[in-house]
RNA sequence: GGAUCGGUAGUUCAGUUGGUUAGAAUGCUGCCCUGUCACGGCAGAGGUCGCGGGUUCGAGUCCCGUCCGGUCCGCCA
């Protein structure tokens, strides 16, 4: 027996037991004729105390770092306690030891606070999982996904395996793609998600599914994405909106119990896609905060439940004065940030200069300052007086010693610029505290989506494109509107005048501190519409029948109505976690430019490989 | 496809207007130490400054290219 208890759980109350350990050597503390020694398992630290003749015996077989040891011995009572660990009180006298295996010097320190660089610890990923900070993120990784199976369990959902070689239907994402050796010139692709199984699921009767899954999309990497990553796939028929968001919404609720032990009693908030845009710029907004954006200036057309106030921005007709930048925007948005009235003016040069950078892109940046003493100063007193600014922040809902920050431009750069400056001064004055909760469902997503056509041959007429995904249903009463018109976009520069684009989809996404952590929908089951769909897509009926004619036929065997949506699982344990990125939530991540760098892969194959798969390589 | 930051000892970093022998911390090696737990003390080893080219009397430092890594935009139905 290699052991008889971890190096975790030994105590005051094990005093004088017979134990034998085994682990990896954190540390070694010599002291002449006695030796300490801190040996590490997954399951915590013990210090081992080596005297007399065993202490000898370590001058002829020295112990390193990270050596694999088994020591017996009795458990000791400290003279001296150490607090800061579970195991402080006791320490293993040994009687003898055996040095399992032995350890090169690990390249960087294995401890909380490592002093490797995410290089480093990637390449020697081995080593970087046996560090406390990454094995507590794999433990909480586990505990998500227990939490959800149990919860889905015994909810009668069935988990149930779809295949990972199927067939590439290029709409979405990019897809990878796998060779076939006995299908000469065909390709496999992996599944960007299931969705078409659970789908056929729903059809074939079996009304709960769900899966914790791989996807696979071959598209850039961030802090936050992975080409190979996890969903929790859930689907259920017989349902509407309403059931599916009930049902996830106390998923995510037991996860937050089971997990971080937080009762999170309140009822989600729910908002409509357009409110979301509004108020904060963004479809995934972060609500623990307040700093909603005030829209100034803004196309009608774009918002057209939104009512336009006589804005306090615009000059009377008999007015000498003007301020060009805002007359000649077709938006302008502000915020108001708490507390920064004290700003100097080093400060509001460095936001300028923020939202002048390329990502942001805006041409630069207003500022009122509203003093505590109920005075204001901003960067365009020339055009507005005390008055007029006094009525803009009100109209910003600005108080005293919040200072005001004004973009103005086109609609779309200025609305997602001023939310990314709402998250940039959230950011900065630490109002995203990452122990902090706040969950919000967006619902009534645009349907389509308009986009620039690639296709030259089209003389730059646009086309639709599914926002969500081709199989998302409309909203029951705008099914109709999508029956009776044409999805032809001929007039590119009024786009927004089309029926089309004022359909809402039956779709939800699962928002959790200003992070995207699941999105569904109800889904199309009627064949008719579906056809109607992927034509809407610029889907001829050969191309239809090509790619989706199985899922079509499907839905002439009496397909059930249906829904289901899929939660991001690394996203939603990095949160849980406290960290934006979810490289360390997963145990082998991929870098920056989807390689991993320990195995060093991709890599080339074998010539012979090639020969059996006909496939002859020709890079440009 | 684009922007931006970085690459100097095993590791994390500093390195001034271009100027003698490139530093610190940590890790590593050796010696000393009976109560440490970030042990302590003394001594020591350790560098193709990512790579290639250029400017210069002289380049870690400036310029161009390239490779690698981080973050972001585009992209991610």
């Amino acid at each position: 027996m290699y052991r008889t208890h971890t190096c975790g759980e030994l105590k005051i109350t094990d005093k004088n037991t017979n134990v034998t350990l085994a682990g990896w050597v954190q540390t070694v503390r010599k002291f002449g004729s006695i030796t300490f020694v801190d040996l590490r398992d997954r399951y915590g630290i013990t210090q081992l105390l080596f005297s007399e003749v065993l202490n000898e015996e370590l001058e002829t077989n020295p112990l390193g770092r990270e050596f694999v040891l088994q020591v017996k011995g009795t458990v000791n009572e400290r003279s001296n306690k150490n607090n800061n660990i579970q195991t402080g009180e006791i320490e293993i006298l040994v009687s003898a030891f055996k040095i399992l295996n032995k350890s090169e010097t690990p390249p960087f320190t294995i401890q909380d606070d490592t002093d490797g660089g995410d290089d480093i610890r990637m390449k020697y990923r081995f080593l970087d999982l046996r560090r406390n900070a990454v094995k507590k993120n794999l433990e909480l990784r586990y505990a998500v996904g227990r939490s959800a199976r149990n919860y889905l369990h015994e909810n009668n959902f069935l988990d149930i395996e779809t295949p990972f070689l199927i067939k590439s239907t290029p709409e979405g994402a990019r897809d990878f793609v796998v060779p076939s050796r006995m299908n000469p010139g065909q390709f496999y692709a992996l599944p960007q998600s299931p969705q078409t199984f659970k789908q056929l699921l729903m059809v074939s009767g079996y009304d709960r599914y769900y899966q914790i899954v791989k996807c696979f999309r071959d598209e850039d990497l961030r802090a936050d994405r992975q080409p190979e990553f996890t969903q929790i796939d859930c689907e259920m028929a017989f349902v509407e909106q309403e059931d599916i968001l009930n049902m996830f919404e106390s998923m995510i609720k037991r996860i937050f119990k089971d997990v971080k032990q937080i009762d999170y009693t309140e009822k989600v908030e729910r908002m409509t896609w357009e409110d979301a845009m509004w108020m904060y710029g963004n479809d995934k907004p972060d609500i623990r905060f307040g700093m909603q954006l005030t829209n100034f200036k803004f196309p009608q057309h774009t918002f057209p439940n939104k009512k336009m106030d006589p804005s306090p921005l615009s000059f009377g007709e008999e007015s000498e004065v003007r301020f060009p930048v805002f007359d000649e925007a077709e938006t302008v948005i502000a915020i108001a940030i708490p507390g920064c009235s004290e700003y100097t003016r080093k400060q509001t040069d460095e936001l300028t200069e923020w939202v002048k950078r390329p990502q942001i892109g805006m041409k630069g940046l207003v500022y009122i300052k509203c003093n505590t003493d109920g005075t204001f100063k901003s960067s365009v007193d020339k055009f507005y007086n005390e008055e007029k600014l006094m009525a803009i922040a009100a109209a910003a809902n600005a108080k005293a010693g919040d200072l005001i920050l004004i973009l103005a431009g086109a609609e779309e750069k200025t609305r997602k610029a001023t939310s990314d400056l709402r998250m940039y001064m959230a950011e900065r004055l630490e109002m995203r505290k990452p122990t902090e909760f706040k969950l919000l469902w967006v619902l009534d997503f645009p349907l389509f989506e308009y986009a620039e056509d690639d296709n030259p041959a089209s003389s730059g007429a646009g086309r639709w494109v599914a926002r969500h995904h081709p199989f998302t249903s409309p909203k029951p009463t705008h099914i109709s509107v999508m029956i009776n018109n044409d999805p032809v976009i001929k007039d590119a520069a009024n786009y927004l005048a089309h029926p089309y684009a004022g359909i809402k989809a039956n779709a939800y996404d699962l928002v959790l501190n200003g992070n995207e952590i699941g999105g569904g929908s109800i889904r199309i089951h009627q064949r008719e519409l579906q056809e109607k769909m992927f034509a809407a897509l610029g889907m001829d009926e050969t191309e239809q029948q090509h790619k989706f004619g199985f899922l079509l036929g499907a839905f002439e065997f009496g397909a059930p109505p249906h829904g289901g949506l899929a939660f991001g699982f690394d996203r939603l344990c990095a949160i849980l976690g406290g960290s934006e990125g979810i490289r360390d939530f997963i145990a082998f991540p991929k870098n920056n430019s989807g390689r991993d760098v320990m195995l060093d892969a991709p890599g080339t194959i074998d010539e012979k490989q090639f020969e059996e798969l006909q496939i002859k390589l020709d890079l440009k």
